[in-house]
RNA sequence: GUGGCUGUAGCUCAGUUGGUUAGAGCACCUGGUUGUGGUCCAGGGGGUCGGGGGUUCGAAUCCCCUCAGCCACCCCA
């Protein structure tokens, strides 16, 4: 072949096509009855956009490009930057909370791997304009919604939470200065994927003593909300405590408490998180999170706003699908195509009557088809189950058999009655 | 960006110590079983053995480079 598709890129042919709507079609579905809207911004924004959120190292990890009238421009590797931008446009005239959502293919120049690729889908949710944890505890009620949905359960996935204004109070109690946070922070975050000696590798590069961390750990370790409480260095931090437990109070009145669990290992990687953080993972998988979350109260100003609150989460496509897979979850009629009715001459001579009865039934709104090439009756059954369908219509001069391929039941019609009312039996 | 493993038809693979026109199953197409099916039978298309270069009388088979995939780092918005 002289030409194959970019690194990391794919091609999604009519059978991965099935797999990628039905898991685009549940993320509406869930968005939407949880009273959020749709948007979307351009695939491509000026590469400042996104400098100015995640700082100038993340250009290199992006797919930029210069145009011709000069300007700076980057495919899109996230949307929450379009986000903010949209909303600190008109967010003086937007009712709120503003509960959006949006399903944007992204682009990340890395090196792909498993899990991981150069062009994929993200599911976002956020909720912008509400200070209260009852905005975080939404979000993720709308994702145990949507792993509910798709029929993972409690047992496969967890969503692990932890707050990152406790995670700074520990540290800061564990005697680290202002400097020493973001670095102590990202050790922690590496604390879950590594093992003990790697980890206290991990902590001497970042110069945490030996007390620092088995201080910093043992808040970490803490299971119980009621326990947190009792840590005196944490008193500071009281209203930080008392945000996790009204969060799991909302999440278990909504019903999504069996998919929540504290862990306040979890702080997530990059400093722009202010509260709540969170991260999905599937049950006994090595795989890296499907999802992932919090609050972000000052993105806004970042992109040059208003100071508006704001939390919610993305869920890739890429792992999700993985994990989907590895749960047996992914339902198998996507294995096969679909269609209604399959069209039959039952005769010679009859092409223009079996166009009729396709026409007839296509505007009736079934997914209906026929072949292009007159043959036999046999090998046009055969044609029906290759194309998956679950009738076949076959049509002679005076009337149609109706015939279920499952059953093998056949019901006689009138030409003219079937027609006038292709749905009725 | 760094390192390791892999690369033969659309898919899963076979291909003997380098030796004549590179194979199988499945899939696809055509025809037959004479016109109500998922079976079966016959035939066919499709590969410059990922690509390029080298060693050799001769390479899918050995060497180098490159591309792509997988895995581990980096990173993870």
């Amino acid at each position: 072949m002289k030409f194959q598709s970019v690194k990391g890129t794919r091609d999604f042919y009519p059978e991965m096509m099935r797999v990628r709507n039905w898991i685009a079609d549940a993320w509406r579905r869930v968005s939407l009855r949880n009273g959020f809207e749709e948007y979307d911004a351009p695939i491509f924004e000026y590469l400042d956009l996104f400098t100015a959120k995640s700082g100038p190292e993340i250009a290199e990890q992006l797919f930029s490009f210069t145009d011709r009238g000069g300007r700076n421009l980057a495919i899109r590797p996230e949307i929450t930057p379009s986000l903010a931008r949209m909303v600190a446009a008109k967010v003086n005239s937007l009712p709120r909370p503003i509960k959006w959502f949006s399903v944007p293919r992204l682009c990340r120049a890395e090196r792909p791997q498993r899990g991981r690729l150069r062009e994929f889908f993200q599911w976002n949710v956020d909720v912008i304009g509400e200070p209260s944890v009852l905005a975080d505890a939404e979000c993720i009620f709308v994702l145990v919604d949507f792993l509910r949905e798709v029929g993972l359960t409690p047992d496969d996935v967890q969503v692990r939470i932890g707050s990152r204004p406790l995670a700074v109070a520990a540290i800061t109690a564990a005697g680290i200065g202002e400097t020493g946070i973001d670095s102590a922070l990202a050790v922690l975050d590496k604390r879950p994927k590594v093992d003990d000696g790697q980890f206290e590798k991990l902590c001497e590069g970042a110069g945490l003593s030996s007390q620092q961390i088995e201080c910093i750990c043992e808040f970490q370790d803490v299971e119980d909300l009621a326990e947190l409480k009792k840590i005196p260095s944490l008193e500071k931090a009281a209203d930080g405590i008392d945000d996790l437990v009204q969060l799991f109070e909302y999440v278990e009145a909504m019903g999504a408490g069996d998919y929540c669990r504290i862990d306040l290992r979890v702080v997530r990687g990059l400093a722009y998180y202010t509260g709540i953080v969170y991260e999905v993972f599937g049950e006994g998988e090595s795989l890296r999170a499907v999802a992932g979350g919090g609050r972000y109260d000052r993105l806004l100003e970042v992109v040059g706003g208003p100071k508006v609150p704001a939390t919610g989460f993305g869920m890739g496509d890429v792992v999700l699908e993985i994990l989907l897979e590895e749960k047996g979850r992914l339902p198998a009629e996507l294995r096969s195509r679909a269609l209604d009715f399959f069209v039959i001459d039952g005769e010679d001579g009859i092409f223009e009557t079996v166009l009729r009865v396709s026409g007839a039934l296509r505007r009736a709104g079934f997914e209906a088809d026929f072949s292009y090439k007159r043959q036999g009756v046999g090998k046009q059954l055969k044609t029906a189950n290759r194309l998956g369908a679950a009738k076949v219509a076959i049509v002679r001069a005076d009337g149609v058999s109706v015939k279920d391929l499952s059953s093998g039941k056949q019901v006689e019609r009138t030409l003219e009655a079937f027609l006038a009312d292709p749905r009725g039996l």
